[in-house]
DNA sequence: TTGTAGTTTCAGTATGTTTTGAATACATTT
DNA sequence: AAATGTATTCAAAACATACTGAAACTACAA
């Protein structure tokens, strides 16, 4: 057992709970990792070897991480076996992880909303009234994300960094003034 | 049962739902939106009855919303019951979830990549060279969204309309420049 | 057609999280 | 200080989710 080998567990176990705390199924989030830090491709032996892991289990994370296209299966040629690679671009990862998460928690935020408002301006009770100008409130801010969310999937890495500048730049601004 | 109590329910509800995919518990995130929508103060009691939860839950659901400060505990005179309510400002609510947020996954992640960076580094062995220009890409942008966590910790609301105004129009201009 | 690799399904199990409800503690009134 | 109303705590139960291991299946290269 090499050095490098004791880090590469501390890496995929680590990441499994990071993930878990994201929301990511914590297997999934290992398998991930693993294939994230390794040049070469793997085959789901190999994956099921470094984790510890059973093969069914494998088998799903990999076709889940697939599913996300976070994950790619590659031939390897002169070899039956199939292997396994990922996204090693961060940003492309980042970007992708979001539009995971907006689809789990902005799309359907939005539409339990919408359908909410909806309600209660049919019920049209003095009650409903406040209820109505708090849920808006809600509603306005989740829509801000959703535009948000647009933004990040048409930015590329340069872009990124240029966008970020101006943002802090903004914030700093607006600290000064507040502050002079 | 009238109209809007219907309506209520199903806000309370669904609200469960929509918390659980953000990963706030279901039961907090349902008293969280009773409060919200509810233009007075409610007792303990008021609550447990809407819910239909254990006296315990409402307790214990309570305190955590208090211990994040989104929630307050309110004595109104005349009455031995203490009365809750909630910060009513969407914008000032949202600021707390993303607190709350980069508490449970940026602030952990940034932990865990620091350290496995070190032991890579110690380690200098040829294969961890490859791991370690991955990490440090993913520390990046984790790093990129602690910065702009602290943002949002100073962007009041209508300071919040500028910025995006901004953000978006940056994209649009990449956009444009990029078809044209 | 055989052997290897991977996939799917599923019952059983393990693990983690949430909720309950009874006991306890606290506070206020009489 | 007793009685009453209210809040808190926590062990146990309920519930939810994830994982295993085995079996049956698909695909395909040799």
């Amino acid at each position: 057992m090499s050095d490098f080998q004791e880090i590469q567990d501390k890496i995929t176990l680590h990441w499994g709970e990071m993930g878990n705390k994201w929301g990511i199924n914590k297997t999934m989030a290992q398998v991930h990792a693993l294939l994230f830090i390794s040049e070469d491709p793997l085959s789901a032996e190999q994956i099921m070897g470094e984790l510890q892991i059973s093969r069914g289990n494998v088998s799903m994370s990999l076709r889940e991480l697939i599913n996300w296209g976070v994950v790619y299966k590659m031939h390897v040629k002169g070899e039956r076996k199939e292997y396994f690679t990922t996204e090693k671009d961060a940003w492309q990862f980042f970007k992708i992880i979001s539009r995971e998460r907006k689809k789990r928690e902005i799309d359907p935020t939005i539409a339990v909303l919408r359908d909410v408002i909806s309600d209660l301006e049919a019920a049209n009770e003095p009650e409903s009234v406040y209820a109505r100008q708090q849920i808006d409130s809600l509603l306005e801010l989740v829509e801000i994300g959703d535009n948000l969310y647009d933004v990040i999937e048409n930015l590329n890495s340069a872009n990124l960094t240029r966008l970020v500048k101006q943002v802090l730049e903004f914030s700093q601004r607006r600290k000064t003034r507040a502050e002079g």
